[in-house]
DNA sequence: CAAGGTCGTCAGATTCTCTGACCAAATTGT
DNA sequence: ACAATTTGGTCAGAGAATCTGACGACCTTG
């Protein structure tokens, strides 16, 4: 079976465990598609542009699903101190919220991938996904 | 960083790639989405409803987008001999050509990985992520 | 300070994907 | 053998996600 395949597996089924774990915990209008954006918004804030450049989709795209979080009232828009074109996309309570509840789905599914590799293999495994992102994170290129 | 997120980069990495060598080899008339069909076929055909299950969509989907790909010629549908409802979705000549760029994108962008890491980890990236299909691959639940 | 680049948004169109309903064929249970 | 249930595929319609192109506001460079 192809390495992208293999990759494309484990992907997925993280996602459907997070989403799961979220509507279970009251958060069942989050799409997919917003939590994808969602999720890599970073504690103190991210530029739609860097959350297009990571989701990989294009930053109309990130507008829009940042329309859509923000009416849900998972994440407001604040200026950009450092920079007079640029918004923060910030997390509103109910967005920490959320995450929390995502982190700790996470963790417990990585924790049950550890416990089926080991210790040993799922750092391994960490550790050699790390190193592919210099062949493979086009975000990688540029950020700070 | 996340596991989720360290599958994904080099997922989409590979995805890209094999999608660029498609379109530099005059596919590029296909879709992500239809490649995406496309590359669960198995060399005798598939049935569409394993397609999905797979590719973790609704066989509607598929169905529509078996549709693009037989209208552009990659695909064609062929009674299944065991079972009266069935459908088979096999490759084409163009099908073919197709698979054969694909698949030699993806031996180059493995072997690039390889390098990379060495050849030992990189053999045990893919056991890994192997072992991890009895925790996290929906479709190995029932498939002959 | 002019020229060019970047950030975000608006507008419009296309593509993708889903839910629900349906028929035909296979399977199951009586 | 046959009714009931399940499974495979399609049709129809709606909704979600995504893209391209254009634009004004602001930053950066020379």
């Amino acid at each position: 079976m192809n390495v992208g395949t293999l990759l494309f597996i484990p992907y997925r089924a993280m996602e459907s465990e997070v989403m799961a774990a979220l509507a279970a915990a009251g958060h069942g209008e989050l799409t997919l598609a917003q939590a994808r954006v969602f999720q890599r918004i970073a504690p103190g804030g991210s530029r739609p542009t860097d959350l297009a450049d990571q989701a990989q989709v294009t930053k109309q795209t990130v507008g829009v699903l940042v329309d859509q979080l923000q009416r849900a009232g998972y994440v407001r828009r604040v200026p950009d101190p450092t920079d007079g074109r640029a918004r923060l996309v910030v997390f509103t309570e109910l967005g920490l919220e959320a995450c929390v509840v995502a982190n700790s789905r996470v963790e417990e599914i990585e924790a049950l991938w550890a416990e089926r590799l080991g210790p040993e293999r799922m750092t391994a495994l960490r550790d050699a996904l790390t190193e592919l992102r210099t062949l493979t994170d086009p975000y990688l290129d540029d950020p700070g």
